[in-house]
DNA sequence: CGCCTGCTTGACCTCGCTCAAGGCCCGTGG
DNA sequence: CCACGGGCCTTGAGCGAGGTCAAGCAGGCG
Protein backbone atom coordinates (compact mmCIF):
# COMPACT_ATOMS: atom_id res chain seq x y z
CA UNK A 1 0.00 0.00 0.00
CA UNK A 2 1.10 3.83 -0.77
CA UNK A 3 1.23 6.14 2.17
CA UNK A 4 -1.38 8.43 0.40
CA UNK A 5 -3.86 10.06 2.88
CA UNK A 6 -6.73 7.74 2.63
CA UNK A 7 -9.43 10.10 2.90
CA UNK A 8 -7.34 11.99 -0.11
CA UNK A 9 -7.75 8.59 -2.12
CA UNK A 10 -11.38 8.33 -1.57
CA UNK A 11 -12.58 11.79 -2.62
CA UNK A 12 -9.71 11.78 -5.61
CA UNK A 13 -11.42 9.39 -7.35
CA UNK A 14 -14.77 11.15 -6.68
CA UNK A 15 -13.31 14.75 -7.26
CA UNK A 16 -10.95 16.76 -9.29
CA UNK A 17 -9.25 18.35 -6.37
CA UNK A 18 -7.74 21.85 -5.89
CA UNK A 19 -4.26 21.87 -4.22
CA UNK A 20 -5.76 23.38 -1.64
CA UNK A 21 -7.94 20.84 -1.07
CA UNK A 22 -5.53 18.42 -1.02
CA UNK A 23 -4.16 20.05 1.60
CA UNK A 24 -6.56 20.13 3.98
CA UNK A 25 -7.78 16.86 3.47
CA UNK A 26 -3.83 15.95 4.51
CA UNK A 27 -4.90 17.85 7.93
CA UNK A 28 -7.52 15.52 8.83
CA UNK A 29 -5.82 13.54 11.86
CA UNK A 30 -5.56 9.84 10.77
CA UNK A 31 -6.06 7.08 13.66
CA UNK A 32 -5.60 3.52 12.23
CA UNK A 33 -7.70 0.67 13.82
CA UNK A 34 -7.43 -3.04 13.37
CA UNK A 35 -10.66 -5.13 14.05
CA UNK A 36 -10.86 -8.99 14.21
CA UNK A 37 -13.73 -10.64 12.21
CA UNK A 38 -16.90 -10.54 14.24
CA UNK A 39 -15.63 -7.42 16.59
CA UNK A 40 -17.94 -4.57 17.57
CA UNK A 41 -17.03 -1.45 16.26
CA UNK A 42 -19.85 0.69 17.69
CA UNK A 43 -23.07 -0.24 19.20
CA UNK A 44 -26.09 1.69 19.41
CA UNK A 45 -26.39 4.69 21.76
CA UNK A 46 -22.69 5.51 21.29
CA UNK A 47 -21.72 8.76 21.03
CA UNK A 48 -18.38 8.75 18.56
CA UNK A 49 -16.56 11.78 18.15
CA UNK A 50 -15.08 10.19 15.12
CA UNK A 51 -15.74 8.34 11.88
CA UNK A 52 -13.86 6.00 9.87
CA UNK A 53 -13.19 5.14 6.54
CA UNK A 54 -13.14 1.11 6.00
CA UNK A 55 -9.93 0.37 4.35
CA UNK A 56 -10.15 -3.17 4.21
CA UNK A 57 -12.73 -5.58 5.04
CA UNK A 58 -16.47 -5.83 5.33
CA UNK A 59 -18.73 -3.80 7.44
CA UNK A 60 -22.39 -4.54 8.84
CA UNK A 61 -24.89 -2.23 10.69
CA UNK A 62 -27.80 -3.39 12.15
CA UNK A 63 -30.30 -3.23 14.70
CA UNK A 64 -31.75 -5.49 17.18
CA UNK A 65 -35.51 -5.98 16.85
CA UNK A 66 -37.84 -6.73 19.63
CA UNK A 67 -37.58 -11.01 19.24
CA UNK A 68 -34.01 -10.71 19.38
CA UNK A 69 -33.70 -11.02 15.96
CA UNK A 70 -30.95 -8.70 14.31
CA UNK A 71 -31.86 -7.04 11.30
CA UNK A 72 -28.64 -5.77 9.00
CA UNK A 73 -29.30 -3.04 6.93
CA UNK A 74 -26.13 -2.79 5.08
CA UNK A 75 -23.26 -4.31 3.83
CA UNK A 76 -20.24 -1.43 3.34
CA UNK A 77 -17.09 -2.39 1.83
CA UNK A 78 -13.51 -0.98 1.49
CA UNK A 79 -13.71 2.80 0.64
CA UNK A 80 -17.29 2.95 2.29
CA UNK A 81 -17.77 5.07 5.30
CA UNK A 82 -20.57 3.31 7.45
CA UNK A 83 -20.62 5.85 10.18
CA UNK A 84 -20.34 9.10 8.57
CA UNK A 85 -24.08 9.84 9.94
CA UNK A 86 -22.53 10.15 13.04
CA UNK A 87 -21.22 13.26 12.24
CA UNK A 88 -24.18 15.48 12.72
CA UNK A 89 -26.41 12.65 14.63
CA UNK A 90 -25.22 13.10 18.19
CA UNK A 91 -25.98 9.17 18.69
CA UNK A 92 -25.94 5.98 16.76
CA UNK A 93 -29.18 4.11 16.20
CA UNK A 94 -27.47 0.97 14.93
CA UNK A 95 -24.80 -1.64 15.54
CA UNK A 96 -21.71 -1.39 13.46
CA UNK A 97 -19.69 -4.38 13.81
CA UNK A 98 -16.68 -6.09 11.55
CA UNK A 99 -17.83 -8.87 9.49
CA UNK A 100 -14.76 -9.65 8.48
CA UNK A 101 -11.27 -8.93 9.81
CA UNK A 102 -11.14 -5.26 9.06
CA UNK A 103 -8.80 -2.39 8.88
CA UNK A 104 -10.16 1.13 9.63
CA UNK A 105 -9.39 4.75 9.72
CA UNK A 106 -10.95 7.02 12.41
CA UNK A 107 -10.97 10.71 11.40
CA UNK A 108 -12.01 12.83 14.35
CA UNK A 109 -15.21 14.79 13.92
CA UNK A 110 -13.86 17.96 14.33
CA UNK A 111 -11.23 17.54 11.79
CA UNK A 112 -14.00 16.69 9.27
CA UNK A 113 -16.14 19.65 10.56
CA UNK A 114 -12.83 22.05 9.80
CA UNK A 115 -12.58 20.05 5.99
CA UNK A 116 -16.20 20.81 5.50
CA UNK A 117 -16.43 24.26 6.45
CA UNK A 118 -13.19 25.26 4.55
CA UNK A 119 -14.08 23.25 1.96
CA UNK A 120 -17.85 23.63 0.64
CA UNK A 121 -17.26 20.58 -2.43
CA UNK A 122 -15.97 18.05 -0.47
CA UNK A 123 -18.67 18.85 2.24
CA UNK A 124 -21.37 18.55 -0.75
CA UNK A 125 -19.47 15.26 -1.59
CA UNK A 126 -19.19 13.62 1.71
CA UNK A 127 -23.34 14.38 2.18
CA UNK A 128 -23.53 13.06 -1.28
CA UNK A 129 -22.36 9.94 -0.17
CA UNK A 130 -25.10 9.86 2.48
CA UNK A 131 -28.02 10.62 0.26
CA UNK A 132 -26.38 7.51 -1.48
CA UNK A 133 -26.66 5.50 1.43
CA UNK A 134 -30.46 6.66 2.20
CA UNK A 135 -31.33 5.68 -1.21
CA UNK A 136 -30.37 2.27 -0.75
CA UNK A 137 -32.17 1.99 2.34
CA UNK A 138 -34.85 2.90 0.17
CA UNK A 139 -34.66 0.60 -1.60
CA UNK A 140 -34.51 -2.34 0.07
CA UNK A 141 -37.57 -1.44 2.16
CA UNK A 142 -38.64 -2.18 -1.14
CA UNK A 143 -36.88 -5.39 -1.71
CA UNK A 144 -38.03 -6.67 1.70
CA UNK A 145 -41.35 -5.12 1.60
CA UNK A 146 -42.17 -6.11 -2.34
CA UNK A 147 -40.11 -9.32 -3.62
CA UNK A 148 -40.02 -12.80 -2.84
CA UNK A 149 -37.32 -14.55 -1.33
CA UNK A 150 -35.49 -15.10 -4.41
CA UNK A 151 -36.03 -12.32 -6.05
CA UNK A 152 -34.74 -10.92 -2.73
CA UNK A 153 -31.49 -12.61 -3.23
CA UNK A 154 -31.05 -11.99 -6.59
CA UNK A 155 -31.32 -7.97 -5.99
CA UNK A 156 -28.83 -7.98 -3.10
CA UNK A 157 -26.31 -10.34 -5.13
CA UNK A 158 -26.80 -7.71 -7.99
CA UNK A 159 -26.54 -4.65 -5.53
CA UNK A 160 -23.12 -6.27 -3.97
CA UNK A 161 -21.16 -6.62 -7.42
CA UNK A 162 -22.24 -3.69 -8.78
CA UNK A 163 -20.79 -1.61 -5.36
CA UNK A 164 -17.89 -3.86 -5.60
CA UNK A 165 -17.27 -2.98 -9.20
CA UNK A 166 -17.63 0.47 -8.23
CA UNK A 167 -15.11 0.19 -5.39
CA UNK A 168 -12.47 -1.82 -7.83
CA UNK A 169 -12.53 -4.47 -5.90
CA UNK A 170 -14.43 -6.82 -7.85
CA UNK A 171 -12.39 -8.98 -11.03
CA UNK A 172 -14.88 -9.17 -13.97
CA UNK A 173 -17.93 -10.77 -12.64
CA UNK A 174 -16.54 -11.98 -9.27
CA UNK A 175 -16.74 -10.24 -6.26
CA UNK A 176 -15.58 -10.72 -2.22
CA UNK A 177 -18.62 -11.65 -0.35
CA UNK A 178 -17.57 -12.96 2.77
CA UNK A 179 -20.87 -14.41 4.18
CA UNK A 180 -22.47 -17.12 5.90
CA UNK A 181 -25.84 -17.89 5.11
CA UNK A 182 -26.94 -17.02 8.27
CA UNK A 183 -25.79 -13.14 7.41
CA UNK A 184 -27.61 -13.10 4.35
CA UNK A 185 -30.96 -14.17 6.39
CA UNK A 186 -30.66 -11.26 8.89
CA UNK A 187 -29.75 -8.86 5.95
CA UNK A 188 -32.71 -10.09 3.52
CA UNK A 189 -35.40 -10.99 6.83
CA UNK A 190 -35.18 -14.67 5.87
CA UNK A 191 -35.25 -17.79 7.48
CA UNK A 192 -31.39 -19.74 7.42
CA UNK A 193 -33.61 -22.90 5.87
CA UNK A 194 -34.77 -20.43 3.51
CA UNK A 195 -31.85 -18.87 2.74
CA UNK A 196 -30.22 -22.28 1.87
CA UNK A 197 -32.90 -23.22 -0.21
CA UNK A 198 -32.83 -20.00 -2.27
CA UNK A 199 -29.25 -19.94 -2.95
CA UNK A 200 -29.91 -23.39 -4.30
CA UNK A 201 -32.15 -22.47 -6.26
CA UNK A 202 -29.99 -19.82 -8.04
CA UNK A 203 -27.23 -22.41 -7.98
CA UNK A 204 -29.26 -24.95 -10.19
CA UNK A 205 -30.03 -22.14 -12.51
CA UNK A 206 -26.88 -21.57 -12.99
CA UNK A 207 -27.27 -17.57 -12.45
CA UNK A 208 -24.29 -17.19 -9.60
CA UNK A 209 -21.69 -19.60 -7.48
CA UNK A 210 -21.65 -18.16 -3.62
CA UNK A 211 -19.16 -19.24 -1.02
CA UNK A 212 -15.66 -19.37 0.28
CA UNK A 213 -16.19 -15.41 0.48
CA UNK A 214 -16.91 -15.29 -3.07
CA UNK A 215 -19.40 -13.82 -5.36
CA UNK A 216 -19.50 -15.08 -8.66
CA UNK A 217 -22.60 -14.06 -11.14
CA UNK A 218 -22.66 -16.43 -14.26
CA UNK A 219 -25.57 -14.51 -15.70
CA UNK A 220 -26.10 -11.40 -15.10
CA UNK A 221 -29.08 -10.29 -17.18
CA UNK A 222 -31.08 -13.30 -15.84
CA UNK A 223 -30.24 -12.10 -12.03
CA UNK A 224 -31.21 -8.86 -12.92
CA UNK A 225 -34.38 -9.66 -14.67
CA UNK A 226 -34.86 -11.76 -11.27
CA UNK A 227 -33.76 -9.48 -8.85
CA UNK A 228 -36.04 -6.26 -10.62
CA UNK A 229 -32.59 -4.68 -10.85
CA UNK A 230 -32.57 -1.28 -11.84
CA UNK A 231 -29.04 0.14 -10.82
CA UNK A 232 -30.13 4.03 -10.49
CA UNK A 233 -30.91 4.02 -6.53
CA UNK A 234 -26.95 3.56 -6.66
CA UNK A 235 -26.25 6.81 -8.20
CA UNK A 236 -22.89 5.48 -9.61
CA UNK A 237 -23.31 7.34 -13.35
CA UNK A 238 -24.85 10.52 -11.63
CA UNK A 239 -21.62 12.94 -11.76
CA UNK B 1 -49.98 32.78 8.80
CA UNK B 2 -47.34 35.08 8.92
CA UNK B 3 -45.41 36.39 6.02
CA UNK B 4 -42.17 35.08 7.25
CA UNK B 5 -39.94 33.36 4.78
CA UNK B 6 -41.12 29.46 5.93
CA UNK B 7 -37.08 28.02 5.55
CA UNK B 8 -36.65 30.75 8.56
CA UNK B 9 -39.30 29.42 10.10
CA UNK B 10 -38.72 25.92 9.85
CA UNK B 11 -34.65 26.76 10.95
CA UNK B 12 -35.56 29.01 13.61
CA UNK B 13 -36.92 26.23 15.15
CA UNK B 14 -33.89 24.37 14.91
CA UNK B 15 -31.17 26.39 15.64
CA UNK B 16 -30.65 29.96 17.27
CA UNK B 17 -29.62 31.94 14.01
CA UNK B 18 -27.74 34.48 13.14
CA UNK B 19 -28.21 37.72 12.12
CA UNK B 20 -26.12 37.26 9.13
CA UNK B 21 -27.46 33.69 8.94
CA UNK B 22 -31.64 35.20 8.99
CA UNK B 23 -30.79 37.80 6.13
CA UNK B 24 -28.75 34.87 4.54
CA UNK B 25 -31.68 32.71 4.64
CA UNK B 26 -34.17 35.40 3.61
CA UNK B 27 -32.40 35.48 -0.07
CA UNK B 28 -33.22 32.04 -0.64
CA UNK B 29 -36.20 32.36 -3.39
CA UNK B 30 -39.58 31.03 -2.78
CA UNK B 31 -41.83 29.57 -5.45
CA UNK B 32 -45.37 28.79 -3.75
CA UNK B 33 -47.31 25.86 -5.64
CA UNK B 34 -50.48 23.91 -4.62
CA UNK B 35 -51.33 20.39 -5.58
CA UNK B 36 -54.54 18.49 -5.31
CA UNK B 37 -54.88 15.39 -3.35
CA UNK B 38 -53.40 12.65 -5.11
CA UNK B 39 -51.09 15.00 -7.56
CA UNK B 40 -48.23 13.81 -8.74
CA UNK B 41 -45.18 16.57 -7.59
CA UNK B 42 -42.04 14.54 -9.02
CA UNK B 43 -41.28 11.49 -10.92
CA UNK B 44 -38.90 8.52 -10.51
CA UNK B 45 -35.73 10.21 -13.43
CA UNK B 46 -36.80 13.83 -12.92
CA UNK B 47 -33.93 16.05 -12.38
CA UNK B 48 -35.02 19.06 -10.18
CA UNK B 49 -33.32 22.12 -10.65
CA UNK B 50 -34.96 23.17 -6.88
CA UNK B 51 -36.44 21.46 -3.57
CA UNK B 52 -39.13 22.52 -1.26
CA UNK B 53 -40.61 22.75 2.32
CA UNK B 54 -44.01 21.10 2.95
CA UNK B 55 -46.15 24.05 4.28
CA UNK B 56 -49.39 22.03 4.10
CA UNK B 57 -50.58 18.42 3.70
CA UNK B 58 -49.04 15.01 3.25
CA UNK B 59 -46.66 14.09 1.08
CA UNK B 60 -45.31 10.72 0.40
CA UNK B 61 -42.47 9.07 -1.14
CA UNK B 62 -42.24 5.63 -3.09
CA UNK B 63 -41.23 3.37 -5.58
CA UNK B 64 -43.21 1.13 -8.28
CA UNK B 65 -41.82 -2.72 -8.02
CA UNK B 66 -41.59 -4.89 -10.35
CA UNK B 67 -44.87 -6.96 -9.89
CA UNK B 68 -46.70 -3.24 -10.60
CA UNK B 69 -47.03 -3.06 -6.76
CA UNK B 70 -46.00 0.57 -5.37
CA UNK B 71 -44.41 0.83 -2.16
CA UNK B 72 -43.94 3.88 -0.19
CA UNK B 73 -41.04 4.62 1.73
CA UNK B 74 -41.73 7.51 3.47
CA UNK B 75 -45.16 10.12 4.67
CA UNK B 76 -44.11 13.51 4.93
CA UNK B 77 -45.42 16.34 7.24
CA UNK B 78 -45.94 19.91 6.75
CA UNK B 79 -42.08 21.32 8.31
CA UNK B 80 -40.85 18.27 5.87
CA UNK B 81 -38.33 18.73 2.71
CA UNK B 82 -39.38 15.09 0.77
CA UNK B 83 -36.84 16.17 -2.02
CA UNK B 84 -34.32 17.79 -0.39
CA UNK B 85 -32.01 15.23 -1.39
CA UNK B 86 -31.95 16.11 -5.03
CA UNK B 87 -29.99 18.65 -4.07
CA UNK B 88 -27.01 16.63 -4.51
CA UNK B 89 -27.97 13.27 -6.42
CA UNK B 90 -28.83 14.36 -9.79
CA UNK B 91 -31.75 12.24 -10.65
CA UNK B 92 -34.87 11.05 -8.10
CA UNK B 93 -34.52 7.26 -7.32
CA UNK B 94 -38.34 7.84 -6.19
CA UNK B 95 -41.63 9.27 -6.83
CA UNK B 96 -43.33 11.94 -5.03
CA UNK B 97 -46.87 12.53 -4.65
CA UNK B 98 -49.39 14.54 -2.54
CA UNK B 99 -51.55 12.49 -0.53
CA UNK B 100 -53.56 15.34 0.50
CA UNK B 101 -54.19 18.66 -1.37
CA UNK B 102 -50.34 20.41 -0.39
CA UNK B 103 -49.35 23.82 -0.57
CA UNK B 104 -45.95 23.95 -1.09
CA UNK B 105 -42.41 26.33 -1.20
CA UNK B 106 -40.08 25.61 -3.53
CA UNK B 107 -36.17 26.69 -3.65
CA UNK B 108 -33.86 26.75 -6.00
CA UNK B 109 -30.96 24.91 -5.75
CA UNK B 110 -28.70 27.20 -6.23
CA UNK B 111 -30.08 29.58 -3.99
CA UNK B 112 -29.85 26.11 -1.40
CA UNK B 113 -25.88 25.87 -2.43
CA UNK B 114 -25.64 29.54 -1.55
CA UNK B 115 -26.82 29.20 1.20
CA UNK B 116 -24.96 26.30 2.38
CA UNK B 117 -21.45 27.22 1.10
CA UNK B 118 -22.18 31.37 3.05
CA UNK B 119 -23.50 29.39 6.24
CA UNK B 120 -21.87 26.26 7.85
CA UNK B 121 -24.22 26.14 10.57
CA UNK B 122 -26.84 25.53 8.36
CA UNK B 123 -25.75 23.51 5.90
CA UNK B 124 -25.17 20.99 8.81
CA UNK B 125 -28.47 21.33 9.71
CA UNK B 126 -30.14 20.71 6.14
CA UNK B 127 -27.36 17.61 6.24
CA UNK B 128 -28.84 16.41 9.17
CA UNK B 129 -32.22 16.39 8.30
CA UNK B 130 -31.67 13.86 5.49
CA UNK B 131 -29.57 12.09 7.62
CA UNK B 132 -33.04 11.86 10.25
CA UNK B 133 -34.62 10.67 7.44
CA UNK B 134 -32.01 7.80 6.35
CA UNK B 135 -32.39 6.84 10.09
CA UNK B 136 -36.23 6.45 9.14
CA UNK B 137 -35.87 4.41 6.39
CA UNK B 138 -33.03 2.27 8.35
CA UNK B 139 -36.37 1.67 10.73
CA UNK B 140 -38.20 0.79 8.31
CA UNK B 141 -36.50 -2.12 6.79
CA UNK B 142 -36.50 -3.53 10.19
CA UNK B 143 -40.27 -3.00 10.48
CA UNK B 144 -41.01 -4.47 7.28
CA UNK B 145 -38.36 -7.46 7.16
CA UNK B 146 -38.69 -8.43 11.50
CA UNK B 147 -42.03 -7.34 12.21
CA UNK B 148 -45.39 -9.45 12.44
CA UNK B 149 -48.74 -6.85 10.67
CA UNK B 150 -50.37 -6.09 13.79
CA UNK B 151 -47.37 -4.28 15.40
CA UNK B 152 -45.57 -3.27 11.69
CA UNK B 153 -48.93 -0.88 12.12
CA UNK B 154 -48.95 -0.02 15.68
CA UNK B 155 -45.09 0.90 15.07
CA UNK B 156 -46.29 3.14 12.22
CA UNK B 157 -48.76 5.04 14.19
CA UNK B 158 -46.16 5.80 17.20
CA UNK B 159 -43.89 7.12 14.49
CA UNK B 160 -46.48 8.79 12.76
CA UNK B 161 -47.89 10.71 16.48
CA UNK B 162 -44.59 11.54 17.59
CA UNK B 163 -43.41 13.27 14.42
CA UNK B 164 -46.75 15.19 14.36
CA UNK B 165 -45.90 16.37 18.07
CA UNK B 166 -41.84 17.50 17.33
CA UNK B 167 -44.18 19.36 14.27
CA UNK B 168 -46.49 20.83 16.17
CA UNK B 169 -48.90 19.54 14.08
CA UNK B 170 -50.82 17.13 17.04
CA UNK B 171 -53.43 17.96 19.85
CA UNK B 172 -52.68 15.91 22.38
CA UNK B 173 -52.88 12.18 21.31
CA UNK B 174 -54.42 13.10 18.46
CA UNK B 175 -52.78 13.56 15.16
CA UNK B 176 -53.45 13.79 11.14
CA UNK B 177 -53.18 11.12 9.21
CA UNK B 178 -55.25 11.09 6.17
CA UNK B 179 -54.32 8.11 4.91
CA UNK B 180 -56.80 5.21 3.04
CA UNK B 181 -56.70 1.84 4.13
CA UNK B 182 -55.24 1.14 0.89
CA UNK B 183 -52.25 3.84 1.58
CA UNK B 184 -51.03 1.82 4.91
CA UNK B 185 -51.19 -1.29 3.14
CA UNK B 186 -48.88 0.26 0.31
CA UNK B 187 -46.33 1.65 2.96
CA UNK B 188 -46.50 -1.54 5.53
CA UNK B 189 -46.36 -3.85 2.68
CA UNK B 190 -49.53 -5.84 3.20
CA UNK B 191 -52.79 -6.56 1.44
CA UNK B 192 -55.50 -4.01 2.01
CA UNK B 193 -57.56 -6.77 3.51
CA UNK B 194 -54.57 -7.74 6.28
CA UNK B 195 -54.47 -4.00 7.30
CA UNK B 196 -58.26 -4.19 7.37
CA UNK B 197 -58.07 -6.51 9.96
CA UNK B 198 -55.26 -5.21 11.99
CA UNK B 199 -56.94 -1.98 12.32
CA UNK B 200 -60.20 -3.38 13.67
CA UNK B 201 -57.92 -5.78 15.91
CA UNK B 202 -55.91 -2.59 17.45
CA UNK B 203 -59.52 -0.95 17.89
CA UNK B 204 -60.80 -3.30 19.46
CA UNK B 205 -58.04 -3.76 21.77
CA UNK B 206 -58.70 0.17 22.55
CA UNK B 207 -55.45 1.14 21.16
CA UNK B 208 -56.28 3.87 18.44
CA UNK B 209 -59.19 5.71 16.66
CA UNK B 210 -58.95 5.93 13.65
CA UNK B 211 -60.54 7.66 10.26
CA UNK B 212 -61.97 10.60 8.87
CA UNK B 213 -57.96 11.48 8.81
CA UNK B 214 -57.08 11.59 12.19
CA UNK B 215 -55.64 9.29 14.52
CA UNK B 216 -56.20 9.20 17.93
CA UNK B 217 -53.71 7.21 19.88
CA UNK B 218 -55.64 6.28 23.13
CA UNK B 219 -53.33 3.96 24.93
CA UNK B 220 -49.54 5.19 24.27
CA UNK B 221 -47.56 2.95 26.28
CA UNK B 222 -49.36 -0.24 25.02
CA UNK B 223 -49.37 0.97 21.34
CA UNK B 224 -45.36 1.36 21.98
CA UNK B 225 -44.84 -2.22 23.75
CA UNK B 226 -46.39 -4.07 20.90
CA UNK B 227 -44.95 -2.01 17.62
CA UNK B 228 -41.78 -2.61 19.49
CA UNK B 229 -40.79 0.96 18.99
CA UNK B 230 -38.16 3.20 20.70
CA UNK B 231 -38.05 6.44 18.96
CA UNK B 232 -34.33 6.82 19.61
CA UNK B 233 -34.10 6.89 15.47
CA UNK B 234 -36.07 9.84 14.90
CA UNK B 235 -33.38 11.59 16.87
CA UNK B 236 -35.34 14.03 18.16
CA UNK B 237 -33.69 14.65 21.86
CA UNK B 238 -30.38 14.78 19.88
CA UNK B 239 -29.85 18.75 20.37
C1' DC C 1 -10.74 -37.44 18.83
C1' DG C 2 -14.43 -34.50 19.75
C1' DC C 3 -16.51 -30.15 19.36
C1' DC C 4 -18.27 -26.20 17.15
C1' DT C 5 -19.67 -23.62 13.29
C1' DG C 6 -21.91 -23.67 9.09
C1' DC C 7 -24.58 -26.14 5.62
C1' DT C 8 -28.43 -29.33 4.24
C1' DT C 9 -32.82 -31.80 4.25
C1' DG C 10 -37.56 -33.21 5.64
C1' DA C 11 -42.11 -32.48 7.87
C1' DC C 12 -45.41 -29.61 9.42
C1' DC C 13 -47.64 -25.23 10.42
C1' DT C 14 -49.19 -20.38 10.06
C1' DC C 15 -49.35 -15.62 8.75
C1' DG C 16 -50.75 -13.06 5.41
C1' DC C 17 -52.27 -13.29 0.38
C1' DT C 18 -55.80 -13.90 -3.25
C1' DC C 19 -60.28 -14.24 -4.84
C1' DA C 20 -64.91 -13.10 -4.36
C1' DA C 21 -68.76 -10.78 -2.72
C1' DG C 22 -71.35 -7.38 -0.30
C1' DG C 23 -72.14 -2.92 2.18
C1' DC C 24 -71.78 2.13 2.93
C1' DC C 25 -71.36 6.76 1.57
C1' DC C 26 -71.28 10.43 -1.51
C1' DG C 27 -71.41 12.83 -5.90
C1' DT C 28 -73.51 12.96 -10.53
C1' DG C 29 -77.02 12.71 -13.87
C1' DG C 30 -81.73 11.63 -15.36
C1' DC D 1 -86.33 12.75 -6.22
C1' DC D 2 -84.24 8.53 -7.19
C1' DA D 3 -80.85 5.57 -9.81
C1' DC D 4 -76.40 4.68 -10.64
C1' DG D 5 -71.45 4.42 -10.12
C1' DG D 6 -67.22 4.64 -7.81
C1' DG D 7 -64.32 4.96 -3.75
C1' DC D 8 -63.54 2.84 0.35
C1' DC D 9 -64.33 -0.45 3.86
C1' DT D 10 -65.67 -5.19 5.43
C1' DT D 11 -66.08 -10.22 5.60
C1' DG D 12 -65.48 -15.17 4.35
C1' DA D 13 -62.95 -19.12 2.32
C1' DG D 14 -59.05 -21.32 0.61
C1' DC D 15 -54.15 -21.36 -0.39
C1' DG D 16 -49.18 -20.87 -0.45
C1' DA D 17 -44.60 -18.74 0.71
C1' DG D 18 -41.80 -18.94 4.15
C1' DG D 19 -41.26 -20.11 9.22
C1' DT D 20 -40.22 -23.51 12.91
C1' DC D 21 -38.60 -27.74 14.65
C1' DA D 22 -35.67 -31.51 14.33
C1' DA D 23 -32.05 -34.13 12.67
C1' DG D 24 -27.94 -35.16 10.19
C1' DC D 25 -23.60 -33.98 7.76
C1' DA D 26 -19.03 -31.84 6.66
C1' DG D 27 -14.94 -29.66 7.80
C1' DG D 28 -11.65 -27.01 10.65
C1' DC D 29 -9.47 -26.53 15.12
C1' DG D 30 -7.90 -27.40 19.88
Amino acid sequence: MTTTHPLLAKLESLLDLTEAERNAIGQVRIQPAEIQADGTISREGDRPSRSFLLLEGMVSLSKMAGGGNRQIMMFYIAGDMPDLHSLHLKFLDSDIWAVTACRLAYMPHDDLRRLCYAHPRIADELWRTTLVDASIYRESVVNVAQRPALSRMAHLFCEMLLRSQAAGLAQGQTCPLPLTQADLGEMLGLSIVHINRMLQELRTRDLITFGQGRLRVRDWDALVELGDFRADYLHLRDR
